[in-house]
DNA sequence: ATCTATCTACGAATGTTTTCGTAGACAAAT
DNA sequence: ATTTGTCTACGAAAACATTCGTAGATAGAT
């Protein structure tokens, strides 16, 4: 199942705060021109799909992220690399190396990730 | 203004064959359980957003992408590293080259172009 | 005890995408 | 000339995503 944008935007919260309530979602999206309750409304939904749990045991109820951030970027990404570059990995490695102006720490990264493959 | 998925797959047939009927289009998408008038509906959205041309002089009407494949994908990429990898190319990289099992011949193809790269 | 602030639940409006049924035009085959 | 197949146009249903208003519960402050 694969999340929407505003959900998206949520998970990454969840996954970089760990646990949170539906207020501290809602502050730390940037969506500002957007009402509370619609927050709200997203993060129910979500849990209906099983996409998160939460702790129902005080007031202000509790989510937590059940997709792993690992897994649904990686899903994201196989997608991606299907549908916008017809199944070649190397063309989106490439097109995200030359058109993202990648600094040379960045560069270093991958050249030294791609050693490290070689000798697996 | 974003393609949606699907008008994504249309536009992914229509850089590869070039200019193309709705029926051509229509047979070279694999999904088979949608009808023909969906297809031609789609397309004709995407005339009216302004994402094709189409040539009407004939009975069958023949479409032609009017956005540039790199630059669409260029936008999709940025999009994603910003939403799901937080700006990091690099980390969008690895993730790409490590879970994708990618083959020998596309990882020298990367490899050359780093070399490239660093030359320039 | 009452007020106030904050929370959830829920339904409904709105907006967008995807789907298809139907009607009418047109050309080629019978 | 009539039938058949293929095309476009168009409207509307269905499906999905986003938004918010309102009502009711609850906890903490006065």
């Amino acid at each position: 199942m694969k999340p929407t944008d505003s959900e998206m935007e949520i998970l990454q919260i969840l996954w970089e705060q760990g646990e949170s309530s539906v207020r501290t979602v809602h502050e730390m999206l940037n969506r500002k021109d957007v009402g509370y309750t619609t927050t709200l409304k997203l993060m129910q939904i979500m849990y209906e799909k099983g996409m998160v749990s939460r702790d129902t045991s005080s007031k202000t109820h509790v989510y937590k992220a059940l997709l792993s951030k690992e897994q649904t970027q990686h899903q994201f990404l196989t997608r991606m690399i299907d549908t916008v570059y017809n199944g070649s990995t190397a063309r989106l490695v490439m097109q995200a190396l030359g058109n993202n102006r990648t600094s040379k720490e960045e560069i270093d990264l991958i050249k030294a990730y791609l050693k490290q493959l070689e000798n697996s």
